[in-house]
DNA sequence: ATGAAAGCGCTAACAA
DNA sequence: TTGTTAGCGCTTTCAT
């Protein structure tokens, strides 16, 4: 293993002032010797050893993400969001995925502290990070958040309002004022969230607000098909209707084309999320983009903030999405249904497909 | 902070007997001292400072694991199979994504080793592990691909020969004999595999293979349409076909029913992964579901092996998957096209991947 | 069975 | 501007 040692003894100076260069520490040093030992460093592959470090400065770069449901669709997307900028911070991330069943947090966090993680970023937990508060010991944690929400500060969420007035109002600009709307989950956060900003776009719009138009339910295909059923046979049936979710929205384009109507010419469907299934659909669902890549981003900027700088903590922020206009509204956009691209929200492809070549 | 100074001191004794207690060394001390330790050390809140215990012993209880591509559908069921195996044995994990861009395996390798990792975990990277080999320093180290294959010691893969074996015996077992076969990208490894099994399970049924009834192409539901559709030209057509992923099989439903035609009645479909679109399509495909889960489990479990037993590097292993019977295949089994469990919203964990068990 | 002490690699206070 | 050195908390040899 290479030490400082050996970087000093190679450029002909002294740990210290290796350390200096290489700690990226303000004391002064001449630019031609931090020249030499870089370029020492560099040619002998040095690398520090944070144990070393870590013991020293009581710091780690290293940060603790805990998260309740890895396998989510969303939560790789934040993750990544988190360690673009983490990662050229010189912050690498402990991921620990917590089973719901067992309410480990509280061994979690403890375990972490004993690796000096820096700070924290919850992802998607269940559990209540307040009530490992007082175990966190004053190290600075964010946490984002989909579906749920705490009443805590430093938490990242969708900016609901904003997202779902996106499409509402795209249907409505469209010339739809009967537009129907199926809920989510009554028990998430989100959900009221959601068809509160449906309704407020309508009133603002000077449409009245029709309680047959609203649907609840869950999240699932299934139940966007019986909704959309519900909504068909009133006497007066919507013209657009809004799934809270794109699943609802698949189980309505089903359903309506099970009853011989066409979307979007008969009906058109928006929906949320820009899942899979948008993408897959046929027609290809219209929807608006969770923010994930960038919920992940502002947690991990503001948690840099608040080691670096001791900044307070941050109310909750708000991250706007985007609207995806594809087909089955009807909007001007008319594209080859099975045409897809996977970078949901990433800046990277998914899956270079192009790129591999096989060993042979 | 509480150190062994602190529990040495209150209970009497001096550190080294304190260290021996509590980093549960073999080396003998009597009953009476170690008690006496375990119960000063538990009053205090004792919790040991793993930087210094890492800088002494140069190991860490942490692993390192890189990918390539964080937001595969595929990784997060590798990482969790990992995690299953590693947390419960007090090893936590630091993940790094590396861009498929840069070539900064060296420098993450690097990183991850300043920081002790025990070992290292490669998921799916497309940089050669044996570049950095050098730097590994004989820690040891599992590599779990999916698509990829190298020529290396420590891969985990997935059984590719008897999954499409299972695949194909299951349409034969039900009738067919002209089975097409829609191949995955011919720069992939386990394309050929896969293309290879398929060959091999018709001449072992004693069916002839008919080189029109292979198409190849990429890996993607535009291509899976186009093949289908070359072979519906053909004057035999198939009676079955299988595509060596399900986007491929998707895209032959589609181009089957656009032609006017049923599946499964007029023709079967088959797919492979157990992707998400298995369940979404109408009617839904069976397909073999890729033992992600259990992959990362493998490797996981091998690299404990390696680092406690000083175990030799084990050679390539392979891992089953299942079939996943749906309804593309006329297989009994029919049920309605929306009835599916589908938790991905819900708070449940989505692993493992399957129960396997189908749509209800 | 227990203790004394060296030293892992690094940073930072102090010296020059 | 550079060098010397103490010591972070721990494990482990060596001595008792």
């Amino acid at each position: 293993m290479i030490t400082i040692r050996d970087v000093a003894e190679a450029a002909g100076v002294s740990i210290a002032t290796v350390s200096r260069v290489l700690s990226n520490s303000d004391y002064p040093v001449s630019d031609k010797t931090r020249e030499r030992i870089l370029e020492v460093a560099a040619h002998l592959g040095y690398s520090p050893n944070r144990a070393a470090r870590s013991l020293r400065t009581e710091r780690s770069s290293v940060i603790g993400v805990i998260l309740d449901n890895f396998n989510s669709l969303w939560a790789p997307f934040i993750i990544r969001g988190l360690q673009n900028i983490h990662q050229p911070n010189g912050y690498l991330c402990l991921v620990v995925n917590i089973p719901w069943e067992h309410h480990s947090q509280t061994k979690v966090v403890q375990d972490l502290i004993g690796h000096s993680v820096d700070g924290f970023i919850f992802v998607e937990t269940w559990h209540r990070v307040s009530e490992s508060m007082d175990m966190l010991r004053g190290r600075p944690y964010a946490i984002v958040h989909r579906l749920f929400h705490e009443t805590d500060v430093n938490s990242v969420l969708p900016d609901e309002h904003y997202n779902t007035t996106l499409i509402v109002n795209h249907l409505i600009q469209l010339g739809h004022r009967r537009i129907a709307y199926i809920s989510g989950a009554a028990n998430f956060f989100s959900s009221g969230e959601r068809l509160a900003a449906y309704r407020h776009a309508l009133t603002t719009a000077g449409i009245e607000i029709d309680a047959e138009l609203i649907e609840t339910g869950d999240w699932s295909i299934p139940r966007g098909y019986q909704a959309a059923q519900n909504l068909l046979s009133l006497k007066h049936p919507p013209t657009a209707i809004v799934g809270a979710n794109d699943h609802l929205a698949y189980g309505a384009i089903l359903a309506i084309q099970d009853a011989g109507l066409r979307v979007p010419d008969d009906i058109a469907v928006a929906g949320y999320d820009n899942d899979e299934v948008a993408q897959l659909s046929n027609p290809t669902i219209t929807t608006v983009s969770l923010p994930l890549f960038e919920m992940g981003q502002a947690a991990a900027e503001h948690l840099l903030r608040m080691l670096s700088e001791e900044a307070p903590p941050f109310e909750e922020l708000r991250i706007k999405g985007e609207l995806i206009i594809r087909q089955s509204c009807g909007a001007p956009q008319g594209q080859y249904a099975l045409a897809r691209n996977y970078t949901r929200n990433s800046p990277e492809p998914v899956f270079p497909q192009g790129i591999h070549k096989a060993d042979e």
